[in-house]
DNA sequence: TTGTAGGCGTTATCAC
DNA sequence: GTGATAACGCCTACAA
């Protein structure tokens, strides 16, 4: 399965040295600048490149380089609007800092050994989100000195971490309900789910204390539409509805949103409801996601450039940024 | 500054058989199973191998072996729920496959010849989605020896392409309407935007056509959703409603729908509407979009193992796919 | 079974 | 200015 020899045209530079009379040195120089060749043999090179629409070889100028100009994000997974938009403000920091993008998907399991490292092996650096290299591979891998930044989880020693404020938000939203008479509240939300989710609840939960107001009822369920859509039921279909119920994120509360439909639970009347993420069908559904925006472009892109800073050694040390979050408010939580 | 930092670490294979006390040979031998060594040759290699935590250089590897164990895609954009599944289903396929996944986005212009050539000295064969690189420049690949697979358009001279039917789904969209007394017609799509955006087009005037109905009106309004809720404000202003609006893709028919919501036009009621995709947000939005769905993954999928067929020779002719389509009746039509 | 040596396509350091 | 030539890290006949 391996050969199956399908021998590819490769021009060579030695083939273009031939063809201009000159030696593979010189064609090197006038494809890099890197040094002075006479205009006449510039101009033969040149053409003698174009004659044989000559490329030069990624493989052999990595080897000689010892650089990739590439590197890789690894994700969970690649389901739904959170990730595909990181990986758009990734993609696009990416290729503007000229370096070539290669993306992996764990599929919701820890990545093995060789699936990293052969990754690792391709590229100058990597973006780990959480959940997808276990903590030892990422120390295993930084200490062989490759640029490492953690996205959405906490630091880790010698890499750098690119984190959305969950604190802050959590903070304003517990304000916006308390403040607009919801008592009862309760959390849709898998606190081990990941990094980020975690924070969330955290941050409810010290929210409420700081108020001393009553701690909100945790409903643990998983990071996704179904499963919420089965645990928003089974709230809906309680003789004493909660104030509000606070989603984890954005497709648990679309979820929630259709149990209210099967329900016959009017949002926000008899209950009010809030997301987390700010994806785009938060502003198309009825009632309009209340939720919590986070900056999906820009947490793929400052890891893209945080990486970039490091692989150039424009900074020697690990930063930890954390991007603002903010708090939308429309019309799911009743008090717009 | 320190040379540690910035040269990774590179164990490289002479490390590993100075520390076994055997040729390098051999140690590629015991790392490629690819002939007999003795056990306990073979166990001090594994031990030399794991005290120094070897693993190969994939640049070494490619390039004595000719193959990179990676190919590429490229999309006009990454934007938005389409090009998102596309990519997790060529993820999945590509990653089943063994082989690492490269991604460009041109950023809705056509690459330059040189991002595309550099691209391609990475991989060993390449996905191009329609409207990312001209027909010139896909020549030239495949001239190189290059495998390619277009995507979501027609075929070219020896390259694979798959795409999802067009035309079979506009007819059944098309009957549906027609059949439940939908007659003036008003489509909001850009012929011109894409192969697959103008086949549907395309389909729509000849269902039409063969049914002796009299023509669509085509509103031309670019394939986002913002220009879609001005295009759409203005049918909606009109004295005389068409019965359906019918749009080219589920982004457009998003943003009519808010701008009958701005302009208190009830849909169905007053104006049917379609969509055309089945994005997540279709089912979501209320009243929830009747669609065609586009088997996303499977286009993904499906380009990733034609690319492989290819690539490791188990093919050897071109081939065209057309993915099966789906007319997804909701509500959004008024004839559910 | 194991080692030697040439090759893969560049870059870069020497001499000339 | 240019041209040999040694890396770069690995694979693989060909020998031993």
């Amino acid at each position: 399965m391996t050969d199956a020899g399908v021998r590819r045209s490769g021009v060579t530079i030695y083939q273009v040295a031939n063809r201009a009379g000159v030696s593979i040195a010189t064609v090197s120089r006038v494809l890099r600048g890197t040094a002075r060749v006479s205009p006449d043999t510039h101009q033969r090179v040149l053409e003698a490149i174009k004659e044989l629409r000559y490329t030069p070889s990624r493989l052999g100028r990595a080897l000689a380089e010892r650089r990739h100009a590439a590197n890789g994000i690894v994700f969970p997974e690649l389901f739904g609007p959170y990730y595909s938009e990181v990986l758009l403000g990734y993609e696009e920091a990416a290729s503007e800092l000229g370096r070539s993008v290669l993306i992996l998907s764990t599929h919701m399991a820890a990545a093995d050994r060789e699936t990293v490292l052969d990754l690792a092996s391709r590229v100058d650096g990597l973006v780990l989100f959480d959940q997808t290299v276990d903590e030892a591979m990422i120390a295993e891998l930084v200490d062989r000195g490759l640029p490492v930044v953690v996205l959405g989880r906490g630091p880790v020693e010698g890499a750098d971490a690119v984190t959305a404020d969950n604190l802050v938000s959590a903070h304003a939203l517990v304000e916006h309900l308390l403040d607009h008479g919801h008592r009862r509240i309760a959390v849709l939300s898998d606190p081990n789910a990941s990094s980020d989710i975690r924070e969330r609840w955290d941050g409810l939960c010290a929210a409420l204390a700081g108020r001393g107001a009553p701690p909100a009822e945790l409903i643990t369920c998983a990071i996704d539409e179904d499963a919420a859509r089965l645990a928003a039921g089974e709230v809906f279909g309680r003789d004493e509805l909660p104030d509000v119920l606070v989603c984890a994120c954005d497709s648990q509360a679309l979820g929630a949103l259709l149990a209210a439909e099967d329900a016959r639970i009017s949002i926000p009347d008899d209950v009010a409801l809030t997301g987390w993420d700010d994806v785009m069908a938060a502003k198309y559904v009825r009632p309009a996601l209340t939720t919590v925006r986070q900056p999906m472009r820009e947490l793929g892109g400052r890891a893209a450039t945080a990486l970039d800073e490091r692989i150039t050694g424009a900074r020697e040390t690990a930063v930890h940024d954390v991007l603002p979050t903010e708090l939308v408010i429309r019309t799911s939580c009743g008090v717009h």
